[in-house]
DNA sequence: ACTCCGATTGGCT
DNA sequence: GCCAATCGGAGTA
């Protein structure tokens, strides 16, 4: 299973967030399996980045992000959408990752086979549409990632049969870009730190 | 209690 | 490409 730990997590999210490129996020329930292949994400820092949530302190919506990494920060946004993090760093440093895209591999609901390509792209293609395809929501706020038997990010998993293997990226199959939607952060929003497959 | 608005999506033009 | 939908968190009163 090959399970990415607290380490993997601890270190800046800059950094974290490049490295779950190709990586498993595996999604369990009683009713359902379903894997994709991280394809896109987007590093928000502490308290010198004006777009992250932890930049104007702590609250009940993002106390999370100020504990240890490896738990999730799922948040609600738009009135209708779920969106889901990964805390980075230490304990009192409040950074995570946002998981904006992945590309569905598998699921034990669907036949995926079936589908049109760009039917299956789309089920993963959004930071909100990949939530609403694992259902992740409220309730999996604060769950921790690298121990949570429903929910964690892998090298290798095999279901229904098949192995899965996460995907090597390299560095020149990266691209950089600002991130979305947070033009309200100034000169923060200028910064190169959306990274996606290219 | 009341207001403002968002780490977005999907449907319509 | 534009814009409505939709609601909880956070700040203000």
């Amino acid at each position: 299973m090959n399970r990415l730990d607290r380490d993997f997590f601890s270190r800046e999210a800059q950094i974290v967030a490049p490295q779950l490129l190709g990586k498993l996020l595996v999604r369990k329930s009683t009713k359902s399996i379903k894997v994709g292949m991280i394809k896109e994400t987007e590093a928000y820092l502490g308290s010198d980045d004006r777009a992250s949530h932890s930049y104007a302190g702590k609250t009940k919506r993002n106390e999370v992000m100020f504990g240890e990494a490896g738990f999730a920060h799922v948040y609600f946004t738009y009135g209708m959408h779920w969106l889901l993090n990964i805390v980075t760093e230490k304990a009192g440093s409040p950074s995570g990752v946002l998981i904006r895209a992945v590309e569905p591999l598998y699921d034990s609901e669907m036949a995926l086979k079936e589908m049109k390509p760009s039917d299956i792209k789309r089920l993963g293609d959004g930071p909100a549409r990949l939530t609403r395809w694992m259902k992740i929501g409220g309730d999996y706020n604060k769950l921790d990632v690298t121990t949570s038997n429903n929910l964690f990010i892998v090298d290798a998993v095999e279901v229904g049969g098949i192995s899965f293997t996460s995907y090597k990226i390299r560095k020149s199959q990266i691209g950089l870009a600002p991130r979305i939607g947070v033009s309200y952060a100034q000169e923060d929003a200028e910064r190169p730190l959306r990274f996606f497959v290219k």
